[in-house]
DNA sequence: GGAATGCTTCGGTTACGATCGAACTATGAA
DNA sequence: TTCATAGTTCGATCGTAACCGAAGCATTCC
């Protein structure tokens, strides 16, 4: 029949939806943890373990065991540019992908991205944070300004005991339904908790949907919303 | 869940051993009827239909009707492109397809892609070209030198002629076996028909497989042999 | 130590799609 | 016209693999 290398058994690891969003969550070149990729994938996470051991059995993705963690990353940079160039054939193609889920349409709006707040909320906040100087990016860099300290302290946050923690304050996360940042760091992670506590909003158990109350969406808009 | 172009469903074309099958069949640049792929496949003509139609709905390949004839190339360079990263991938990871046809030794030394000369002989005119200053390379593009329009001259190539048609004079083709570059465009398919005319070699119908006379070996050693 | 978290393995279900043969259409040859 | 070749469509069969939940390890936290 033909010579060559075989072509189809990689393409088929990648032509399952599920590998594939395992493996263009991890185009960013981020290293992602199973659960995190169970959740990008939008599968169980026994099922994601599958398929991450497949993967890496064909050297598409490395694996690395931190703790009790296991980070998958690409393999390799080739890796990645057949994923590139499979986009741009698929973009080209005009499929651009349907995401049918029914958790899909409420995780667009808030979800719990580690944990702190994405979705259209998230970046929403943030560049509202922005314009109001509260933070003030600088290069890759987010940090919070003087001014910016009152006003976190009003929110009801206690910055000192933020700061003694290891993990920064202020990060800016990519935000893959968004395509632009949104607040992470120790900070991100409690505001969350401070709109929780407020009753703006509620997690969903086994979900990284959040639900916002009437309340929330209220105050929320008053202090975040566009003018 | 994420945005993006559709990677998987483009993949999982790929995917599947039949249609990689016939995709690598293709990857000559030929135009094989559907009879011809489904043998190259190996599953029954109602089959290779069935794949065939899908594959030109993605806009992996392009049909041509001629009588009562059906045709099929590749669709662009891109998805050959595709294809030989693809390739590549599967070639490093060592999962080559074994198969230990008689040809296959034969098609290493010399086959035919899209219409020029590659295998090892072909990477090996390259090189040689290079290091005689007939080509020069340019980043990703190869050009032909002022020194190196005597060379094609003397060889027997009507450069004028060459120049008129609309496909570039000059290409360079990365070789799935070799791993190394060789000349394509249409000085690289003039020369191929050169050396064939000149009784250096001869091509094997049904095949890629380019077969190298006594002579030729001679004269192509004498030419293009490393010193 | 126990509890909690992260991941893997196993068993059983389910669904999708590859496959074939047969019937059907279309084109060309005799 | 009739026959032959090339391809498509249809219906039915059959395997494979994706999926989940539950149970089992492993690691870290308290």
């Amino acid at each position: 029949m033909k010579e060559g290398p075989d072509i189809s058994h990689i393409a088929a690891l990648i032509g399952d939806p599920a590998r594939a969003n395992i493996l263009t969550a991890l185009m960013d070149g981020r290293a992602l943890t199973a659960s995190e990729l169970a959740e990008e994938a939008g599968v169980g996470l026994s099922t994601a373990s599958g398929h991450l051991s497949k993967l890496a059995e064909a050297e598409l993705i490395a694996p690395r065991k931190s703790g009790r963690h296991k980070y998958f990353n690409l393999a390799d940079a080739e890796v990645a540019g057949v994923l590139e160039s499979l986009m741009g054939l698929a973009a080209r193609r005009g499929t651009t992908r349907v995401r049918t889920g029914p958790r899909d349409a409420q995780m667009q709006v808030a979800r719990v991205c580690y944990n702190h707040l994405a979705g259209q909320l998230g970046v929403q906040m943030y560049s509202k944070l922005l314009a109001q100087g509260v933070l003030m990016e600088d290069g890759e860099d987010v940090a919070l300004t003087a001014s910016g300290r009152d006003f976190m302290t009003a929110f009801g946050i206690d910055l000192d005991a933020l700061e003694k923690g290891r993990t920064r304050l202020c990060r800016s996360c990519l935000d893959w339904s968004e395509r632009r940042t949104h607040l992470a760091g120790s900070l991100g992670r409690a505001m969350l908790t401070c709109m929780e506590q407020k009753g703006w909003m509620s997690r969903e158990t086994g979900s990284r949907a959040i639900h916002v109350t009437k309340a929330g969406q209220v105050a929320f808009a008053d202090m975040f919303g566009v003018d």
